[in-house]
DNA sequence: AGCGCCTATGCAATCGATTACATTTACGCT
DNA sequence: AGCGTAAATGTAATCGATTGCATAGGCGCT
């Protein structure tokens, strides 16, 4: 009978050294116990074998898995794609490797995944939804155990280290742009609902919106869930008032695209007749037509720093920020301009 | 010294409900040759410590990881989003999780993945890349062990199982549609060259230039490399000739995207001017302006049906057939019209 | 009663590494 | 010579499950 691959093994190199075992395990982590000349001829016959350690035996022994989860709420946004990137860049750097979790926003799937984690599936999780299982927080027995990581959300009932942007702010900055080029009729559509990141760019619209003393009609305040399909169809809701805006701010970029998309098909020009801006600057932004002037954020860095932070505090060093927050910046492109008829 | 997380091991069950770990073991895995009311008695136990199986040490008994390797060339592309989809559903579905892995195109990075599967870190690997390391098949002990699907592209030197398009047929349908409308100078922008997708789309294209009797100026068949970028260019670039084209097939709709941003600035119209086509029909393409005609393919079933037959091949089911092609289907929106001053 | 067989269970080997502790060897110093 | 010490290596426990083989007990059949 024979193994699988018929791979050779720790003892197969330390029966042709003429060595144990043990020293052959020192050899190769580069032990500083083992003699120059023996060191040569191990290595040498684990390149004659062709010898790779297995990797389940030295993660039952050491008690680590050398891989982390990166859980994201929905695999399909285009919105991760750079995450996903940042994520893996400084995973693989650092030796480790990223298994793929993806709730699709249902809490009993981003249970698996603490589950995995508690099974010694990963070592550590970044999370990038908002939604915590109840109970899971002690269950894990502390974010020390196995370390996680929030990013873009943050957990409001929980002290998890995480990563994210002044979405707010941001927001902020977004619809003061708008106010600035004199537009006064301004409608958001915000992300769904009781979540952090949605709440938090709606209350930067309607803080811009109070501080400029402009009204928010409740039909100017939408609620959408970051889809294409919203954007189109909250935007015709939108326009078939007969108080009509003349600036749209949208939570995400995906329904901004809807919206124009929508606006073209209602006759309206974007944005000689509805001024459009973004959240996100997806990599389609910039080549949409019209340009979408839209809030950018550092996707890339957002994912490495998670996993940098990560990465510390596997690697037991307390001392890591637990708090990271990056900048935005906003884009003005060509989906904005000043307020029609004046 | 306590353990990492204080969890329960099957000794602890053992202990507690008064049997041998070799009980606990088979009550747990519902072994026919537990009495019901031991079985009950262990899973009480279970449930009461809170126990769940350390996957390391199941790992290296069996002699198996429950992971799977996903490699595409470019995590960055959006074109993948779908496929991640249907590879997790399916994999989840079975047990198994995905690890990511992302070649940029570097053979070196794909050699480490097929490292990482020898040593044990995954059961088999899922490649959606064009490159194979040199000499790698056979070291693997041919694909049986740990088996290999092909997505999307092929290895021509190999029979590896794979899943695919019949990317030549639709690049001709694609084509035969514009010289339907009327076209008879049209200029191609495919990927990088010496690949496999690549090529058969640029076949596909020269094909129906063929057969139709149209002729292919050298300056009409280009090599650009899938990016917004290289759009951009080479139409900037074909259009900066006496001869110009009056309809453009890119090999996929990024490039197409960034064709038609070129031209309108160049001030030509699409379709009036210049009729456009791409391929992939990603997840913008339709709400793009104009909505862009380009061959749809079913990216999430591609997925799914890879992993499916990973899985088949992981479960030692030899029948599976080795070869699956997927239809896929032109979706003629506003990006292409008849040839202008006709 | 005795035998055989089946069911339920336990014992201990096993997977393939790492590592605490023990042991050998060599060398320097008095 | 004898002792201490450091360097190099070996022995065996360990990580936590699964599983081949042995065994105990119960039951039916002759």
């Amino acid at each position: 009978m024979r193994n699988m691959t018929d791979r050779a093994k720790i003892k197969d190199i330390a029966r042709r050294a003429g060595v144990s075992t043990a020293t052959v395990s020192r050899a190769l982590s580069d032990s500083s116990l083992v003699a120059e000349a023996t060191r040569e001829r191990i290595r040498d016959a684990a390149r004659t074998l062709d010898y790779r350690p297995n990797v389940a035996a030295r993660n039952l022994r050491m008690q680590r898995s050398m891989s982390v989860l990166l859980v994201v709420r929905d695999v399909c946004n285009p919105f991760y794609l750079d995450i996903f990137k940042g994520v893996e860049a400084a995973a693989r750097a650092a030796g480790y490797s990223v298994l793929m979790g993806n709730t699709e926003n249902d809490p009993d799937r981003a249970r698996e995944y603490f589950d995995m984690l508690r099974d010694g599936h990963a070592d550590g999780m970044i999370l990038m939804t908002g939604m915590l299982p109840q109970d899971y927080e002690q269950i894990l027995g502390g974010s020390k155990a196995r370390p996680i990581v929030v990013a873009l959300e943050l957990i409001e009932s929980s002290d998890l280290p995480n990563v994210h942007i002044d979405n707010r702010a941001a927001a902020y900055r977004a619809v003061k742009h708008l106010i600035d080029l004199g537009h006064q009729r301004i409608a958001h559509i915000s992300g769904p609902m009781p979540e952090f990141m949605s709440s938090r760019r709606r209350e930067g619209y309607l803080a811009a919106m109070a501080d400029a003393g402009l009204p928010v009609p409740a039909a100017y305040d939408l609620t959408g869930d970051y889809s294409l399909r919203t954007g189109r169809e909250l935007c015709r809701q939108l326009f078939s008032y007969r108080d009509r805006p003349t600036a749209l701010f949208l939570a995400n970029d995906e329904m901004a695209f809807g919206a124009i998309n929508e606006l073209r098909q209602l006759g309206f020009t974007v944005p000689d007749d509805v001024s459009v801006v973004g959240f996100d600057d997806i990599f389609l932004s910039e080549a949409f037509y019209p340009p979408l002037t839209t809030v950018s954020q550092p996707r890339e860095e957002i994912g490495r720093r998670a996993m940098e932070m990560l990465l510390a505090l596997l690697g037991g060093n307390d001392a890591a920020p637990s708090s990271v927050e990056l900048p935005t910046c906003l884009k003005v492109r060509a989906s904005t301009g000043p307020v029609p008829g004046r």
